[in-house]
DNA sequence: GATGAATGAGTCTTCATTCAT
DNA sequence: CATGAATGAAGACTCATTCAT
C-alpha cells in the first residue's frame, strides 16, 4: 500500500472516506458493505481496494479523522485562555458543539469503542483529547480552583457528562446545543448542589 | 411462539439465554454466530429456533433481563432510605458495582445502544432506570438540597458520569469499585468546585 | 469441524470428495471453484462448508485417499511374496496399472507437488510408499542381488521410472500397460545395459 | 503485438521477464500477480501490456527460455563426444547440474506440466530435449553397447530418472549434485543389478 | 512509451434461517 | 422436542485486463 496518487487519485480517496463515512454513520459499520459503498460512488468495486486495504482500515481511518476533527474543534475554541477552568467550559462548549454537527458519529464512535477491532484506536484518540483536559484540570488545582482529586478521574467525569447529555439531547431529541452545553458546565463545574 | 413450556423446556430456554449473555457479553453480538451457542451447549439448531423467533430476538431478551438486573440491583440498594440525595448516591454506588459484576456487559450495552434494532429498546430501558433518579432529585430540588435545574438533565449527567468512570476504569483498567464510586459521587454531588 | 455425521450425511460428503477429486483430477485444482462442485452435485453453497473446512482441506483429503488408494493397490499385489526383487516388480507393475486406472490422479499429484501448501502433504505420502520400496531394496542388497548403494537413491530412481513413462505413455499416448510395465521393470533391474 | 523494439524497449522486456521467472519460479504462477511483477520492477501496469500479450502468454515464453537453455546445457556438455554412451552420461550430469543452478524451475515445470494451458508447451519442449537422448541410443544400441529396446522409452526413462533424483535431493535436500549425479547414471546404465 | 486509475466478473467463505426425519 | 442437513443471499476481497491522460 501507500500509493503515490495524483490529484484525482487523491479526490477519489477523499469521497470515498466522506462517502463511507456518512454511510457508516448514519447506516453503522455492519450494515455498510464495501459494495454499498462504491455504487453509491457509482465505480467498481476494485477502486476501494485500490485506495484502501480493507474495509477495516477504512473504518480506522474514519474514527482517526473524527477525532483530529473534534480535538481541533476544541483547540480551536480554547485558543490561549489563560483561565484553566474557562478552558473546561470551552472545551465542554466545543465538544456539544461538534458532536450537534457530526450527529451521526456519536453513534459511530460508540460502536467503534465496543468491537474490540477499533476499541484500541478509539482509546489511544480518547487518551489524546483527555490529556487536554487532564491539563486543565491540573492546573485549576493548583490554582484552587477544583478540588484536589485524582485530575484523570475528573477529565473523565466532565467527558461522561458530556457525552451522555448530547447523546441523549442533541443526537436523540434535538435540542438546542446552547441550553445542553449551559447544563453540562453547570453540572461539571458545580454538580447537582449548585454553587 | 409464546410457547407454553414444560419445566424441562423452560431450563433450557434458560441455559440458551445465560449461554449466549455471556457470548454476546464476551465476543460481541455479530460475531457469536447461533451455530456457536448451540453448539457450546451441545444441542442441535432447531433448539434454538424452538425457543426463540430469531437471534436478534434472543438479543433484545438478552439486553432486557440485563437492564432488569440492574434496575433491582439499584432498588434493593436503596431500599426505603428516606433521604432523597442519599438514595441518590446508593443508586450510583450500586450501579457501579454492577457493572464491575457484569463488566462485559458494559460493552454490550454500548454496542446495543450504537445499533439501529437496539437502540430503541436500550432507550426504553434506559428511560426506566431514569425515572427513578428523576424522581429522587426532584424530591432533593423540593428539599432544596439541589439546584432547581431540569431534574431529566441533572440525571442523564449523574448517568453519564457514572457509566464513563465505569467503563474507563473498571472495565478498562480494573480498578478498585470503590474508590470509583466514591469519586463519581463526589463529582455528581459537588461537581469540579468541591463543597 | 468434526462433525458426527448420519448415514445420509456420509453418502454426502463421499458424494462431495469423489465429485471434487474427479473434477479437480480433470481439470485441475485452481479452475475448479466451491460453486462448481456444489452446483455439479445440485445442492445449496453451504452444504460444501457443511462437510468440509475448506477448499484447500478438501484437496488435502483428496490427495490423501488417493495416496492411499495407491498403497493400498501395490500392497495387495504384492502380498507376501518372498522374493524381494520380485516384490519389487510387483510393485512396479501394481503402480503402473492403478496410474492407467486413475489416469487423471497424476496430473494433480503433479501439480500437488509442486504447490507450496499441498507439497508437504505429498511428501509425506511419498515417504510413506517409498519406506516399502526402500525395504524390499535393503532385502534384496543383503542376498547380494542388487548392488550395495543406498537403497533410497535405489528406490527413488525406480519411483521415478515409473512416474515419467506413466506419465508418458499412459497419461499421454494411451499405451498398452502392461507394454509400459515391463519396460520399466526391465529398465529397473537392468537399466541401459541389459543383463 | 511483434513490436519493433527500441534497444531501451528490449532491455524492458528482458527486465520484466527475468524478474517474472524468478517469481514464478519462487512463489509459483497463481501465487505471483502482474501487479507483483510490475511494482517489484517500479513501473506501471501499462509497462507489462505493452511487452507481453497477457500473464499467460509470459509464462510460456518463461517456460520456453528455460527448456532452452537446459538443452543448451545438455548441449555444450555433450559436445562432439564421439561414444554415445558417454554422451547419454554427459547428459544426465549436465541436467543434473542445470536443476542445481536452476532449482526452482524445477517446481515450475512441475507446476507446467499439470496444467492444461501450459502443458503441450512442456509437452514440445520435452520431445525436442528428448530426440537428443533418442539419437544417443539409437547409436548405442547399433553399437550393441544398449540392449535393443524401444529407444523411445528408454530414453523416457533416463528422464524419469534424473528428474526424479533431481527434485528429491536437489531441490528438497539440498544434497551434493555430483553424488546425486553418479547415482543417477550409474542406475540408468546397469539399473539395480549393477555391472 | 508509460502511468495510475478503473473495471467487474469471479473467488472463497459465512450465517441466519428452514426443514425432513 | 430435537437433530443434522440444507439453503442461498450476502460478504469481503482479488486480479487480469483495459483505458484516459
Amino acid at each position: 500500500m501507500e500509493r503515490r496518487l495524483t490529484p484525482r487519485g487523491k479526490e477519489r480517496r477523499r469521497q470515498l472516506l466522506a462517502f463511507a463515512t456518512q454511510r457508516f454513520a448514519e447506516h453503522g459499520y455492519h450494515p455498510t458493505s464495501v459494495a454499498d459503498i462504491v455504487s453509491g460512488l457509482g465505480v467498481g468495486k476494485g477502486v476501494f481496494y485500490w485506495y484502501f486495504e480493507s474495509k477495516e482500515q477504512l473504518m480506522l481511518e474514519v474514527l482517526r479523522e473524527a477525532q483530529q476533527s473534534l480535538r481541533r474543534a476544541q483547540q480551536d475554541a480554547i485558543g490561549d485562555e489563560p483561565d484553566p477552568v474557562r478552558r473546561i467550559e470551552l472545551g465542554i462548549r466545543a465538544s456539544m458543539a461538534w458532536f450537534d454537527r457530526n450527529r451521526s458519529l456519536v453513534n459511530l464512535f460508540q460502536f467503534a469503542a465496543s468491537e474490540e477491532r477499533f476499541a484500541p484506536a478509539m482509546r489511544r484518540g480518547q487518551e489524546v483529547a483527555l490529556a487536554d483536559t487532564v491539563r486543565h484540570v491540573k492546573e485549576a488545582v493548583v490554582e484552587g480552583r477544583v478540588r484536589d482529586s485524582d485530575p484523570d478521574l475528573l477529565s473523565h467525569a466532565i467527558l461522561g457528562v458530556t457525552g451522555q447529555l448530547a447523546r441523549t439531547f442533541i443526537h436523540e431529541r434535538n435540542a438546542s446545543v446552547d441550553e445542553i452545553a449551559d447544563a453540562a458546565v453547570a453540572f461539571c463545574l458545580d454538580g447537582l448542589s449548585g454553587s
